[in-house]
DNA sequence: TGTACATCAGTGAACGCGCGTTCACTGATGTAC
DNA sequence: TGTACATCAGTGAACGCGCGTTCACTGATGTAC
């Protein structure tokens, strides 16, 4: 199933391997990662089935990438960016300082663990080493300032101050665990016995408001 | 470092390989592999290893385990029983129904996160297959349902009612979310510029009660 | 108290496997004249 | 328009490695008589 459903997904590509140089090796190597760490998990990756995927030799990684971590780091990059990307068309349309961008935020977020599960996995297991991560802690730290303005606004500033960071933190870590839990299926959307609209909204009112929640 | 340090760590252990059974290599087994648990993380644990820090052959291990899950398992249940005693301890000399027990709580989940990082992981990375896991799932619905009394008793009845599930599916998604964002690195504690212990009490106070926050 | 024997926890060698990476190479492409 | 050549993205074979698991075995132990 795996074998043939990945082949007719999306762009042209078998006949494209009649040529010696294809020119587009490296997107496609990226993009043969991108799936194998979505159907195995970012720990059971490897070259060897990414090159396997792409249609070519296990050496041609190496003309384009330095090593195995760094096709799984640009893996990450482009989550993370195409994350950031959802977060601000999300909140684009909504009215400035309203509770819904607050909302539409943690909808991304724990959507975009549903979505991209093994890509999401692998954004925050990434950060072992230093340096050669400057991209990924960049954009990361973008995202999260992104939500510290949000909050900010939400108050009516548009400086954020520490306890909007506080805030921030807190919706973030709530997000995050929701996520994780679905994911590791500790549970089911059958289990919650409520669905995560309102979850989301609930603790959106909780952590911005306090308790008066409308139900 | 690792190579004389476990050693000395803490039970009789080199000089009992005198013997060719030394009747309690199971167990030593499942502690060599909470160790490399802890020191790889879970994804890089070898049985090989595991053999080798307990001093026998690779084939030993074959003798008390099915395979390389049973011995991961092993440690992941483990852990859980580790975790819901500390629960149990915490939450003890503590007056029934005091928002200091849901505190208290949280404050052994992400503790132990900290204390026990890889067997952390590893207790919520193993959902992948069905049976065999019973134990597993048993202990993990005997400590969600722990909670849900606790919240239950905060409310000052002793069964548990719909209200107290969401409450304590809201607790949980926090102190989860805490945990793994500390252990990925995404928040330090100096980045905090708050303490863990106010973080708890203010998730304890928004979720059971509402807004009225002391600070 | 001594011997025969069943049990079974350990050994050590071997297996087949897939991995990440390197190497000398080759073939296609673009540019200079 | 045609030829010489530098560039470099790809090949395919090979490397050394550690892995999980199996196998026939061996040595220690406990029990029956």
């Amino acid at each position: 199933m795996s074998e043939t459903s990945w082949i007719m997904k999306n762009e042209p590509e078998p006949q494209k391997r009649a040529q010696y140089h294809h020119g587009d090796l490296k997107q496609q190597l990226i993009e043969a990662t991108r799936q194998l760490v979505e159907e195995k998990g970012p720990d059971h990756f490897s070259v060897s089935e990414a090159c396997r995927r792409a249609g070519v030799s296990t050496a041609a990684p190496y003309k384009h990438f330095k090593d195995k971590g760094e096709m799984l780091r640009a893996v990450a990059l482009g989550g993370m960016e195409r994350k950031m990307e959802q977060m601000l068309a999300a909140v684009e349309p909504l009215a400035p300082g309203s509770i819904d961008r607050i909302i539409a935020l943690g909808r991304v977020y724990v959507g975009f663990a549903i979505a991209e599960p093994g890509v999401f996995r692998l954004m925050f297991g990434l950060s072992e080493d230093h340096d050669e991560y400057e991209d990924l802690v960049k954009t990361g730290d973008t995202m999260a300032f992104s939500v510290q303005q949000e909050v900010a606004l939400y108050r009516g500033s548009d400086t954020v101050e520490e306890p909007d960071i506080r805030r921030a933190f807190l919706l973030w870590s709530f997000v995050h665990g929701v996520s994780f839990l679905l994911l590791d299926g500790k549970v089911t959307h059958m289990d919650m016995a409520f669905d995560l609209e309102s979850v989301l909204s609930e603790i959106a009112y909780r952590v911005m408001d306090g308790p008066d929640i409308p139900d």
